[in-house]
Formats: C-alpha cells, structure tokens, sequence
DNA sequence: TCATTGATTTCA
DNA sequence: GAAATCAATGAT
C-alpha cells in the first residue's frame, strides 16, 4: 500500500486516552518513516505491549520520574525510546493525560519480528526521544482503515516485575484474517 | 543454551 | 566513583 492512502493520526486526542484503550488499536495501523532522503515507508504494526502507570512494576516508571523515563509523564503522541542490554533500542509511544506515565511498546511491525530488529530496521536510536508523533516528519501514525482481529496475551520478559504484572493480558497481537 | 553490550540505576 | 541490572538477539 502506498503511503499516500494512508491517513495520518495527527489529532492528540488520539493518543491521551488510557494505554489499554490505545494499545490495541494501533495494532493494525501504520508506522510510518519518512528518511533523511525523503523516502517515505508505512510499516504495517504487528504487536503491541502496554505499560500502564508508576504501580505497574514492569513499567520503568514504577520507580518514579527519572531522566530517562520523564517523557512518559507528558501527555500521550510522544515516542519514549530506551537501550535495552546495552545493544537494543526500543520504540515506545506514550499514551495517557500528563502525569500519568503509560506507554506502548512497538514489539513488531510488518517485516521485523522483534522490538530490537524494528528499531534497527527503521534506524531509530535516541535522536527520537520525546518526537511528537502528530507533528514530526520523521514519523508518525496512520489510519489504513482496517477492522483487525487482535489476540492478547500476556507480555513478554517482565518476570522480574512478579507474577501478577507478568500475568496481565497486555500485549495485543494482529491475527491474519 | 550462552555471550554480547553499554546506558541507567543503585549503592557507597 | 563503582557495581549491578537489563522489556533482546544471534550464534552455538
């Protein structure tokens, strides 16, 4: 698909409504990237994981507002991108009113099936913290218009945060049809 | 199954 | 300052 059938989600309101409720509905949507040479390329979202407030012991927040987990505390349609082992950068979009830290996690996107190759693929590294989803031209969301059938299940490598988050039927995968 | 890898956080 | 931690991947 072309990424000029595609609609853009530029309204915020979009975006600072509840993780649970945002989640699961940009499985399904485009991510799309537009290059520094000015190629553009929609990447159709696979799966999803939500991260949801400072009691969710598997959000990096639950330990309150740090330099690095700050920008989950502005309202949601920013990207909050972290290293993970030291090799992986993570793309996150943070959802939510102000002050209240949820984040989604991008875990797949058509062609790239883990959260580490994503970011390697699209070349996103920490330039993109704190990007503003709705008014950025480097990336952002778009509607293709889909009604996606969505699997949920619990999220994945958070076992440190004990079994009751790890348990949490928060990440959303799109089913083929 | 295991080594890689470095920013962030925690402990002093 | 120093040490431990870690939402993953690819090679074995």
């Amino acid at each position: 698909m072309a990424a000029t059938d595609l609609i853009r989600l530029s309204d915020p309101d979009f975006f600072t409504r509840d993780v649970l409720t945002v989640a699961p509905e940009l499985t399904g949507k485009y991510l799309v990237r537009q290059y520094a040479d000015g190629h553009v390329q929609a990447y159709l979202i696979i799966e999803t994981e939500a991260y949801r407030g400072e009691e969710d012991k598997a959000c990096h927040a639950s330990k309150g507002c740090t330099p690095r987990t700050q920008v989950m505390y502005e309202p949601g349609g920013v990207v909050y991108m972290y290293l993970i082992y030291g090799m992986y950068w993570m793309l996150n979009i943070v959802t939510g009113p102000a002050s209240q830290p949820q984040a989604v996690l991008i875990r797949a996107i058509e062609g790239a099936n883990g959260p580490g190759k994503l970011t390697r693929t699209l070349m996103l590294d920490r330039s993109f913290y704190g990007e503003n989803l709705c008014t950025s031209d480097r990336i952002w969301i778009a509607d293709a218009g889909l009604n996606p059938n969505i699997k949920t299940s619990p999220r994945i490598g958070i076992d440190y945060a004990g079994e009751f988050w790890a348990n949490q039927p928060w990440r959303f995968i799109l089913q083929p049809h």
